[in-house]
This record gives structure tokens, C-alpha cells and sequence, in this order.
DNA sequence: CGTCCACGTCTAC
DNA sequence: TAGACCTGGACGG
């Protein structure tokens, strides 16, 4: 459930989850291959934070009020979930075990998520377009000249130094709703002609994230209840109506498909 | 059965 | 700029 709004609905799920809890144990299921997180204090708290597709934990000494910091990425496939000790789900990876017989799990199927132990946010990724929006703006307006500004925009839209937490499905929105915009722009063209990019890359996670968490109490269905319930919010995504072209990562670019006879779409298909 | 596909990074020729 | 990293669901024979 891994773009920007889901990693929103992930940080409340774990916040609200963990709310009153007393932590005392950090177990890493062996088959996962990232590091042991040891165990931080006797007792501990925890919450969460997100930023883009970053996800910051905080465990703080129910004493001393220290605290040590765990950031994660959520891979195609990482959330969290609340059960008791011992019914911990199929392909939990980090488990954090509270005093009264219940325990929160890291669980991925697939097991692209990561964690690491650090002070701050990766200092690669930009700001968050909708809890930073004027740092997010700024650093794109501030790198408009650099040769990955030269890049298609709706590949650009999938650069996390500038757009921290936009994905595959969110490019395909953002860029679907400005009709006038071919997708195989420049960045820097399209983001000067088309301003209205930063407001998109605000609003249209933002709607996401605000009918996740309306429609479900923020668990592991938020993808599905995007996905299935919300007809009017993926109007190009997934759409089989929709004109699709791998990217040079191998992604999809889902697209209107009357930019099949432009030009850009010829040059970018024949490269 | 088998092949293709998936909301994301990473690193190695 | 391919692949690698992974599991499992959908769909074809």
C-alpha cells in the first residue's frame, strides 16, 4: 500500500495502534534479510511519522524519554497490523511486542521493504508535497535547470529527490488531469507551462489519503478500498480504456491515448 | 500446470 | 538500462 497517501494511512494506523501501549521486545523474522533492530529500552513507546514514501518510527524509554529512530520504506507490499501475541499474520517481518498480549508487526509479502536505524529523513528525497509544500516547490524551482528537469515529466513525476512519494498510480492522475499537458514533455517545460503540477502533486494524494481513511479503520484494506470502492478517483490508473507504455524503469505509464499520435510519444516509443 | 503482472527501490555490467 | 530482489493472484492451456 506503498504511495504517498498510503504511507500517511500507515503512520496513523501505527499511531493509533500503538496509542497507550507498552512496548518491551523487537523480534526480526529470520527470513527477512535486513538487519536485527535490537531492542531499544526495558520499556518503550512508539509512534510514527511519514514523509513522501519514507516512514519514520520513534521508540521513546517510558523513563527517560530518550529515544532512537527507525526509518522504513514500505516496499510494493509493507503495513502494519495490530493482532494479539502469537496471531501474528503470515509474512510479518518486524514484530514489536507490547506488555499486554498484543503485538504489531511489519508485514510484507514480497519483502522490498527496508529499515535502518538513523537520525534524520534519507537526504535524497525531497520534501513532502503535502506537509511541505513550499520546501517541495522550492527545490523544484530551484533545480528547473538540471538534466533531470530535461527528462519527460512523466517520468520526472517518479524522481523521489523532487517528488518524494508520488508512484506509478499517482502520476498517471496527476497528469490525466491536465488534459492540455503532454506527458512526454520535458519536465521543465511542462512544469513551467503547467504549474498547476505542484498543486496536483498536493491535492490528488491528499484526496487519497482522505478517502482511505474515511472508508476503512486504516488497515492493511486501504489499498483495496481505494481501488475498488472510490470508482471517480482512478480515472486513468489500471483504466483499460487508457494507452500504456513501459517506462525506462519498466514501469507502466498509464495515459490518455490520444497522445499515442504526438510526436514526443513517437520519439520517447522508438528510443 | 505455466506465464505475466503488481502501489519500489537498488547495484552491477 | 537491464536485472535483482520476492510472493501470490489472475488468467491461459
Amino acid at each position: 500500500m506503498p504511495e504517498l497517501a498510503e504511507l500517511r494511512l500507515t503512520a496513523d494506523y501505527i499511531n493509533q495502534a500503538a496509542s497507550g501501549l507498552k512496548f518491551t521486545k523487537i523480534h526480526k523474522n529470520p527470513v527477512h534479510k535486513g538487519k536485527e533492530v535490537p531492542t531499544p529500552f526495558k520499556w518503550f513507546t512508539i509512534s510514527a511519522e511519514s514523509r513522501g514514501k519514507e516512514l519514520m518510527i520513534t521508540f521513546r524509554d517510558t523513563d527517560t524519554r530518550k529515544f532512537k529512530r527507525l526509518l522504513m520504506g514500505m516496499g510494493m507490499t509493507g503495513h502494519f497490523k495490530l493482532t494479539n501475541t502469537g496471531n501474528e499474520p503470515k509474512h510479518a517481518h518486524l514484530m514489536f511486542y507490547a506488555t499486554d498480549g498484543v503485538t504489531l508487526s511489519f508485514v510484507d509479502v514480497r519483502r522490498f521493504g527496508k529499515w535502518k536505524e538513523v537520525e534524520e529523513w534519507s537526504s535524497n528525497r525531497g520534501p513532502d508535497p503535502t506537509k511541505e509544500y513550499k520546501d517541495f516547490k522550492e527545490n523544484i524551482v530551484a533545480n528547473m535547470d538540471k538534466a533531470a528537469m530535461k527528462k519527460p515529466i512523466c517520468e520526472v513525476l517518479m524522481n523521489q529527490g523532487y517528488f518524494n512519494g508520488i508512484g506509478n498510480y499517482l502520476r498517471a492522475e496527476i497528469l490525466h488531469r491536465i488534459p492540455k499537458l503532454n506527458p512526454f514533455t520535458p519536465a521543465n517545460k511542462a512544469i513551467h507551462d503547467h504549474p498547476i503540477i505542484f498543486i496536483l502533486c498536493k491535492e490528488l494524494p491528499l484526496k487519497a489519503y482522505a478517502l482511505g481513511g474515511g472508508q476503512l479503520s486504516l488497515t492493511e484494506d486501504t489499498w483495496y478500498a481505494i481501488n475498488t470502492n472510490i470508482s471517480n478517483y482512478f480515472m486513468c490508473y489500471g483504466n483499460a480504456d487508457m494507452a500504456r507504455v513501459k517506462d525506462k524503469n519498466g514501469r507502466v505509464f498509464w495515459f490518455n491515448p490520444k497522445w499515442t499520435k504526438s510526436l514526443l510519444f513517437s520519439l520517447y516509443h522508438d528510443a
